[in-house]
DNA sequence: CAGAATTTGTGTTGCGTACCTCAAAAAATG
DNA sequence: CATTTTTTGAGGTACGCAACACAAATTCTG
């Protein structure tokens, strides 16, 4: 049995690095935190100090003789579907838990999908705020109020859709071109050998995150499968009865779909349209975000693949991001960021 | 970007409480750290105050004055292949973050594929430590040892490989038939149409999580997709060169293997193998674990589909549960439960 | 109603760090 | 060398809570 490094059982404080490096504590303090007015020579000498006994601040001293706090805002959508319930829910926990850390979160609802409404919102936003996670839109006025928000030194973070030329300090999301060729794998491979048509249901196509989706989904689908031909995207408008119409419409004109792929909400209108028209067992379909919907109907047979952004990683990674940024810590990148997953009826969480 | 003035946020603390409640400080101590001598109509007034207020105790302020700090073992498995490495580095990664909390972990390499030398190393365990996590194997001296360390007071979680019938406080790993039966249904759906044959290679027999995937392989492969037949599970001891060797056999003696699922270790074998028969392509392949030689196999096309658990999330959860069970905090089950990934090229992150 | 038992209040200390002031020492300057 | 400037030291306070000792007030008991 080899052992690993053996760290000290008490951990060292400022005078334990004040008594090594022969200085009095106000200096090692200077030193820590980067005061002026020091010379090169002594802080050498302390951050020796500080190397050999590996010093390392208490977070939880440090916190309380700051004694700073934090309060973050969180924009998001007004009623809507699944997902963003879900989103909400998983924002609400992660307030739960930054309450311990000095940290406040206001959930604020806002319609935003209207552009205006939007900025409207951000540009009203109480400057008590030192953060901001906003689901964006990525429209001019948007950009606007993200960007004086920016330069007000408010940090803003996207959340599941991007505004990619903002002076946003984050995004937080998946990748959705990604996403869409992920499906697109899955759908081709699903149907490999067999000839066709496969239908893509959008919620809207001013979305920027949808259409990112659908663009990912054409360009696999047209160069690695070539016997699959997309049809025209569709706009459910992320409404189920909307959606089942459609659907319904496609099974019936299309006797050679084989597929459907949905970068938006609606699906239990799919579901219907699939289940009425006795092809489901037939038709691959695949959709985004798993809800209690899309659980059902996945373990039922009727859908066959879930590609899914975890909401409450997003939500812990937003405030994550934010709270690092006011205590200008640095961040681990490969934590925050947000991963495609895949969820079959053998994989569901 | 410089930031605004922090402006302090109103923060009920016990002070404010006990005037709320019309007590004392002493008294609203006694009712909020459960302790004795107070009668239950001043408890009752006590909490109706904390409820009113909203009051939460400052996590960092209580954690200093408590003092404490605690002391973890992860006992992790000599050398070895890629996903042990990553998951070693990323337990050091959690170490540095937990150092910070007043928390110390120590790596212990161990020879964990022999049951006695990890069966030793438990009990040799110096009893600083408040907690274990240890990569099990499901044996009875390795049992014992884990029941030995929980009957005094030792909280041990079970590490990527569990200990079931063991007094272990919680497994941090992923499901394993079930990513069994995962890897089933991605070769069941990507060979749709054909027939054939099935090769299933694992690392060792006697590796429960080996044995276990096995299982869930077999049982979808059989009961969904009767035209695939799964040739009996082969040894490939997680070593590449025996590995190759074994799957070129398998490729030469049957002209109708349409799929390889490893569970295990030893896929730099598998690749070379499948490249030099020139039937990489043809053959559907999926792995486990995603390391910098499954994602160049994966992105290159040879291997088609990796089902993975995240080492990162893995450690953090164990250090995670070990911490909260230590403080006598509930865990929050969902954030600590470890997903099945599957990666294609398309969603790799 | 005295005495005992229980409940509550007062007061103190310490955790490790941040941040501040003022004085003392050392170094740089003319 | 005297003076200014820079660097360092000493010491204090505050943060919010835990933990404890001991006194005071209240309730219960016979």
């Amino acid at each position: 049995m080899s052992m690993g490094t053996i760290q000290p059982v008490a951990r060292a404080t400022l005078e334990d690095v004040a008594r090594a490096a022969g200085v009095s504590l106000a200096t090692v303090d200077r030193v820590v935190n980067r005061r002026e007015g020091v010379r090169a020579k002594t802080v050498a000498r302390v951050e020796a100090a500080v190397a050999k006994l590996g010093y390392r601040a208490d977070v939880a001293a440090a916190r309380l003789a700051r004694g700073q706090s934090f309060r973050f805002a969180f924009v998001l959508p007004t009623g809507s579907n699944s997902f963003m319930t879900n989103l909400t829910e998983q924002v609400a926990r992660t307030a739960d838990w930054l309450a311990g850390q000095r940290g406040f979160i206001d959930i604020l609802h806002v319609d935003v999908f209207d552009p205006d409404v939007l900025a409207g919102a951000l540009e009203n936003l109480s400057p008590a705020y030192q953060g901001v996670a906003v689901i964006a839109l990525d429209h001019p006025r948007v950009r606007a109020a993200i960007d004086e928000l920016a330069a007000r030194g408010v940090a803003v973070v996207t959340l599941v859709s991007d505004a990619p030329s903002s002076r946003r300090l984050h995004y937080v999301g998946i990748d959705n071109p990604a996403a869409g060729r992920t499906a697109a794998t899955l759908m081709g491979r699903f149907l490999s050998g067999r000839e066709g048509r496969v239908a893509v249901i959008a919620g809207s196509l001013s979305l920027r995150d949808h259409t990112e989706r659908q663009f990912g989904f054409h360009q696999i689908l047209t160069s690695e499968y070539p016997d699959l031909t997309a049809l025209p995207a569709i706009e459910g408008r992320d409404d189920s009865e909307r959606t089942r119409k459609l659907t319904a419409a496609l099974l019936e004109r299309h006797a050679d779909l084989r597929g459907i792929y949905c970068c938006g909400a609606g699906n239990r209108g799919i579901a219907e349209a699939l289940e009425a028209s006795g092809r489901a067992r037939d038709v691959v379909w695949i959709t985004h975000e798993l809800t209690q919907h899309t659980r059902r109907f996945l373990v039922r047979g009727t859908l066959d693949a879930i590609i899914n952004q975890d909401p409450g990683h997003e939500a812990r990674s937003a405030a994550r991001v934010l709270l690092a940024h006011c205590m200008e810590e640095p961040i681990s990148s490969d934590q925050e960021r947000i991963r495609i997953d895949i969820f079959l009826r053998d994989n569901l969480p």
